[in-house]
DNA sequence: TGTAAATAGGATAAAATTATCCGAAATAAA
DNA sequence: TTTATTTCGGATAATTTTATCCTATTTACA
């Protein structure tokens, strides 16, 4: 459904924010450690996020990853994917037609509809700090 | 959502169910023309198909590819999708996580517990007849 | 001021996916 | 029986995605 580099991406950014509600920031090896990702890669993805504005970083020692605790709950799960695969998620089609709508739609077009759109609505609405949330509460697992 | 040799594999296996209901063969050229895929990628995964039983194939002169008539509103797109991709599709974790279930979920597993469910409903349930029946009537397209 | 700790960023490599090429095998028809 | 047509299957290439490596730059602190 989504790429590794945005999965990586979505579990960082909840790990940041997790701590971002205590003041700390992180570092790419502890991030790397708690999502278990490979370590330059998810540098570059971090990279990514930070251009995007969606978290911000901190170079030389004492350094590190956080995003401003008041933007944690506005940050929707759409922007970081956005960030990181562009709008590969809805923008295509299917089938991979160049066109298709509703005036000339590929065979699964009308299938995909309700499900598309209850993609593009859950990436939309869902925010990090709910997400967040979970993990602190043990509702959730970032790894494993 | 598919890769593009499911997409391809899609498209292909409509195009000759709908010449099937004609008792027409088709050739592997023809396919590929029709449905704007590359001729000799194409090829594999019609082989793909055809290991997996979904479409038939003839060699030699006048052979090409056909699916049973009787079979056609049998089959179902999750078989086209299994046959190729494999069960990559629901299998994994939206994030990845080896692990990820009720008991032990990722962030986004309820979030994307209806979206699954509602794309593997659809993928069952939704046959090869009636996609065919829509191109057949100019509903729906195989390319541009 | 020097050093260690971090992120930034370019270059490169590995792996997976997509795509092409070519000879072998099968088949219908001349 | 020969020839043209067509799928099969192995080898290879191109592209994209994933991953690694190394150096530069920045910063805190001794």
């Amino acid at each position: 459904m989504f790429s590794k580099a945005c999965e990586y991406g979505i579990k960082a950014s909840i790990f940041i924010a997790l701590n971002s509600y205590q003041e700390k920031r992180v570092s790419l090896k502890a991030i790397a450690k708690e999502v278990a990702s490979p370590e330059a890669f998810t540098a570059k993805i971090l990279q990514d996020l930070v251009r995007h504005e969606i978290i911000n970083s901190v170079k030389g020692a004492h350094g590190g990853f956080e995003i401003d605790k008041n933007k944690i709950s506005s940050i929707k799960l759409e922007q970081i994917v956005y960030a990181i695969d562009g709008n590969k998620i809805y923008s295509g089609c299917g089938l991979g037609l160049e066109i298709c709508n509703e005036l000339h739609p590929c065979p699964v077009h009308e299938k995909f509809k309700s499900i598309r759109s209850e993609l593009k609505n859950m990436l939309e609405t869902t925010n990090l700090e709910e997400l967040a949330l979970d993990i602190k509460s043990g509702i959730s697992f970032l790894k494993i």
